[in-house]
DNA sequence: AGTGTATATTCAAAGAATTGCATATGTCAA
DNA sequence: TTGACATATGCAATTCTTTGAATATACACT
């Protein structure tokens, strides 16, 4: 699973808390690995257990103590190596198509609503994405190497986000034609 | 959970036995909804119970008996019903973002190397797909109500896999341009 | 004084998915 | 006749994920 890479991924560069890491993963890595606050402290145990990271319980005054996880050397080994093996394009998962296919068998006015609510969602995200993209990568050819990386897959993002907007526009206009079922 | 669903939406056109049903998921479903074949039989069993579902027992000479599965009307009602639920996008996970994300901690080569089998393997994707668009959707215009439906689940896999191969394209140009790290 | 919000971590139970195995029968080719 | 392949279904164990809490401190607002 890569769930385990993804938190050393964004831990290698920032070590933090789970706290901080949990909010970390709804802003970047989040966008295509999403992770709920539990798994992520069970996977950072776990992790710490195995020696891919190391914890350092930071006393606080004025908040609660936290544990402060960094990426051992170990750790980054293990990473480095889960990137060099070869793997497939994650299997699709996607209940809107689900939706679809069956859609003969549903009133037309729900699929329609439907299909209206994820254009809505779609466009909000390919906002966000362009307003980073305005934000922080104005001239792609003069970034750093991290930079790089970092703007191919808010790249990815923007491509997903127009993706599935045409296509909401190209079902809706479709079963706009007819009124049957 | 949508495999019940997905399930649903595969039988209700055309009543099948669960090992029918788990190549059918190969073939047309599972584009959007991969499931193994235990996973199937497990739901089966499930729906069965619940009553979402009959099953008729086949005596067969020449083969094993098989199970005949078809969806009930009460089971045609909840599909309709978890259709009308509104529903967010699936969250994304994508191992190969991931990996891009971490990307700078690994040699160029191999992330390059990465990148090249997905773009090859969505390659393949893309034409299987097209070869489909070819064969059963040549006028858009003049289909059935079930054939809409089916079509525009094509045309999002199409999507999906041309929004690939042009992102593998424009990370292979933008990181081969430098040989650093 | 009470309410809400942000910080910070963890447990427990249930549900879902994966992996590997086990069991049949029949056909076809080497 | 042996082995591979297609048909057909299922169990068991483990792991992973989700859901719903519980606990604790502190600050800000009303």
């Amino acid at each position: 699973m890569a769930l385990a890479q993804a938190i050393l991924a964004a831990l290698i560069d920032f070590p933090c808390s789970g706290y901080d890491l949990a909010k970390r993963f709804d802003g970047s890595v989040g966008f295509f690995w999403k992770a709920s606050h539990q798994q992520i402290y069970r996977e950072l145990a776990k992790l710490d257990t195995q020696g891919w990271v190391n914890s350092e319980t930071i006393h606080q005054s004025s908040r609660p103590d936290k544990k402060l996880y960094s990426v051992t050397e170990f750790g980054q080994k293990q990473l480095v190596e889960w990137i060099a093996q070869p793997s497939e394009p994650t299997p699709e998962k996607e209940e809107i198509l689900v939706k679809i296919f069956a859609g003969a068998h549903a009133p037309r006015t729900v699929i329609l609503a439907e299909l209206q609510r994820h254009r809505h969602a779609h466009q909000l995200r390919l906002a966000t994405y362009q307003d980073i993209e305005q934000q922080y990568f104005q001239q792609p050819q003069s970034l750093s190497v991290q930079e790089k990386f970092q703007y191919l897959t808010l790249r990815r993002g923007l491509g997903f986000e127009l993706g599935w907007l045409t296509w909401c526009d190209e079902a809706i206009q479709l079963l706009s034609q007819d009124t049957n079922s």
